[in-house]
DNA sequence: GAACTATATTCCAAAACAGTAATATATTGG
DNA sequence: CCAATATATTACTGTTTTGGAATATAGTTC
């Protein structure tokens, strides 16, 4: 029950579902969901965290960056079939459309070393 | 996106949670759900609400009473999916498993007009 | 090791949320 | 209409959540 709460109330944030949606599209670090998103540093550090608890991304250490991943769904259940779900759902959203349609200009050497 | 985060709000809360399953379980009016979860009537009335506003449960009047109803899904789709996957998820929850156990015993004429 | 940089953590303010007591609404039966 | 009752709403409190500024940490480069 604990678990599957967890799933949700990560889920429940408009923010962190767009993450997950573009970490499907392509894999990403701090600083690119920060330029995507239009949010501080720390705020995407967070969300990101409470999203790896929750079982729905994972991340690895490369350098200095820290790249982001959607989860394989092995650590939970209900992560694996939310993410399954969202695969597909909310691909005509028109807020996320926007932002993938900028994701190709949003690259980490346009943006941390500017 | 509105929709779905409605959604996953409103299957947030472990008491909603357990709203939902109890009534995949048997339909119940508002005074059961209180006994079986223990909490306060408007609690209740509140939680309610939201699961309707999301599309996860309907409401009938019948004389005096309300009674509640899992959703049959055409509100949202989303709403839709949960709640088939809700049908077999949680099943073997303890806390569930002994408000269900519990169930028989729950009835509106040994409750309200005690 | 020192300077630089990407990310994480801490601290704090504002907003949202869950719970209850008190009250309002609506239906039934006299 | 009046009393009784099941549910909804309001008003309030304590807790949780979100976001950002400031700071700490860790890895890279010189």
């Amino acid at each position: 029950m604990k678990e599957f709460v967890k799933v949700m109330k990560a889920l429940s944030d408009i923010n962190r579902v767009k993450i997950v949606k573009l970490l499907q599209h392509k894999m990403m670090c701090v600083c690119e969901l920060q330029t995507a998103l239009g949010v501080a540093q720390p705020t995407v550090s967070k969300h990101l965290k409470i999203l790896e608890h929750a079982g729905l991304v994972i991340s690895k250490k490369e350098g200095l960056w820290v790249n982001y991943y959607p989860a394989d769904g092995s650590a939970s259940p209900y992560a694996a079939s939310m993410l399954g779900n969202l695969r597909h759902w909310l691909d005509h959203d028109p807020e996320l459309k926007e932002i993938i349609e900028r994701l190709p200009g949003i690259h980490r050497d346009l943006i941390c070393n500017a």
